[in-house]
RNA sequence: CGGGGUGUAGUUCAGUCCGGUAGAAUACCUGGUUUGGGACCAGGGGGUCGUAGGUUCGAAUCCUGUCGCCCCGACCA
């Protein structure tokens, strides 16, 4: 890992090195499109890992799932007001249906006599051409609630990108859903927002401050924003997943009605929520090392691998003869296992290289160890080693991966908290959030003052966090009275 | 879109100031020896130096235009 670690030192900022590992744990590269990325297949397995824990959990809570066009008409995304402010300036649009070959028959062209009538713009987010069918499938209250998850891809023509954590073109799940009241849909709203929580800190071991946007940070079109912020190890903020109440917005703009019990005529309430492959640079950014990835057990593609040294075939089949029962016991129980006999690389490389994709434990097993009736276990988030009767390591490494499962999470939240100061006074939050962190500061609740921060230090509000005691107070920077402490922080 | 950098072998880069046969490491291919922390030896393949034009006997190198990429900022999941 020599090389890995020079670049960190080499490294001019976090950013660097953050491309720097994705590339060389082989989770994605640069394509050929601007802002766009290629997801290689091990940064893919993790987010299909990803996938079918979200999906379980979705569904527990009555979401199905439904799949919705690529491609919106203009006037979709005119109809909410808000919603076209905040979109309508990163858009891809399709102007044209067809090519034709060009006068020296050596490339295309647009066919100018294929113009489309009205623009059909690649979806940002598909509020709209959903809302736009919602309308026919809701008549009555028996239709009510509907809850949709669609997962697909979306594209936001970003001006700065980078890998996983903002690209131009990105995977995502979206929910929308629509209710007969306003408090089911609220409740739905942050109901969704746990499951969030819930999946980011027992899943991904990443720690997750629960909390409510500001006005000016909220969605477009949304009456109330809520956030997962988990805390990267530059400091800086990484907002994870979003739950949003929309109130009676779309329901209005896409004349979304339905006759209540009394056989009254009602607007429904909406809510919408989404998490991205952003989720994978929010589990790098947390726990890498400078040897690499450190994966969760929970989804790692690969969470044990094996790895045999023995020179002569004979040696390599006493090898095989003692672990493969242990390799299917494994398997049985559900655990993916691979068990890297492969002799054109040598046993220290695929060391380094096993750390480097994060593996959480590695066992090692050669003529040492059949000798002595052992067999070396490393876990990755520690880096720990230690040799072990071969006896019984089935049963071990099972306890063993809960075990790193819930060390990540308890590493992960103590670095984390050790980061988070509830300050009172600006010129010492101007001086330590250069550090990075999460400030706990009283807000008189203005967008001026907001504004001020952003201005002086880059630093936004990244949410009002859920759970945290609140008392009155005064604002740093204005001095007037406040409510209640937001997080404020720099961020991704 | 502003500020800074950079384009040379699959990859990371040297060579550019001061013009003169296209380089290194790594990766790759072949053979052999190896295998408990990124192996070694021998041999081999691979680049019209981003691109267009200019200066010159001669350009990766100097001049002009142009395009791409990276980092920092504005925008955002």
């Amino acid at each position: 890992m020599a090389e890995l670690k020079d670049l960190t030192k080499r490294a001019e900022n976090y950013s660097q090195w953050y491309n720097d590992l994705v590339v060389k744990a082989d989770l994605a590269e640069q394509s050929a499109v601007r802002g766009c990325m290629v997801i290689k297949p091990y940064g893919y397995a993790i987010w299909e890992k990803m996938q079918q824990q979200l999906d379980k959990m979705f569904k527990a809570t009555g979401a199905q799932n439904a799949y919705f066009p690529l491609l919106i008409p203009k006037s979709f995304l005119s109809r909410e007001a808000e919603h076209v402010e905040g979109f309508a300036k990163e858009c891809a649009v399709v102007t044209h249906y067809r090519l034709k070959t060009n006068d020296t028959h050596d490339g295309v062209v647009v066919d100018p006599e294929a113009k489309l009538e009205e623009e059909l713009i690649v979806r940002p987010t598909s509020e709209t051409i959903i809302w736009n069918t919602y309308k026919n499938w809701i008549q009555s209250w028996r239709d009510l609630p509907l809850m949709c998850n669609q997962w697909c891809n979306v594209m936001r023509w970003e001006m700065r990108t980078r890998p996983f954590l903002r690209t131009s073109e990105f995977l995502w799940q979206e929910g929308h859903t629509a209710h007969a009241t306003r408090e089911e849909a609220e409740q739905e709203a942050q109901q969704m927002l746990k499951v969030y929580a819930d999946f980011a800190e027992n899943y991904m071991a990443v720690p997750v401050v629960q909390g409510v946007k500001s006005e000016t940070e909220r969605f477009a079109g949304a009456l109330d924003t809520y956030t997962i912020e988990a805390m990267m190890q530059d400091g800086k903020a990484l907002q994870s997943g979003t739950s949003h109440f929309l109130g009676q917005n779309f329901a209005k703009a896409f004349d979304v009605k339905f006759l209540n019990k009394e056989n009254k005529e009602e607007y429904v309430w909406a809510t919408s929520w989404g998490v991205s492959t952003r989720l994978i640079g929010a589990l790098i950014m947390t726990h890498s090392d400078d040897n690499g990835l450190v994966l969760p057990p929970a989804l790692a593609p690969i969470q044990v691998v094996i790895v045999p040294i023995a020179g002569k075939p004979e040696q390599k089949q006493k090898v095989d003869e003692a672990i493969i029962p242990v390799i299917s016991k494994l398997q049985s129980d559900g655990y993916s296992v691979k068990y890297d006999d492969a002799d054109n690389k040598r046993p220290g490389f695929k060391f380094a290289d096993y750390e480097l994709k994060g593996v959480p434990v590695r066992l090692v097993i050669g003529a040492r160890d059949l000798e002595n009736g052992t067999i070396e276990v490393m876990r990755r988030d520690t880096l720990e080693k230690e040799t072990r009767p071969i006896e019984g390591i089935a049963e071990y490494v099972e306890t063993l991966l809960a075990d790193i499962q819930k060390n990540m999470l308890v590493k992960a939240k103590a670095w984390r908290d050790a980061k988070i100061h509830e300050c009172d006074n600006y010129e010492e939050f101007k001086e330590k959030i250069k550090e990075g962190g999460f400030f706990l500061c009283h807000w008189d609740g203005t967008a001026e003052t907001e504004a001020k921060i952003k201005e002086e230090t880059q630093a936004t509000i990244r949410c009002v966090p859920f759970g945290y005691e609140q008392t009155p107070g005064t604002d740093m920077v204005s001095g007037k009275p406040s409510k209640a402490r937001v997080i404020i922080a720099r961020s991704y």
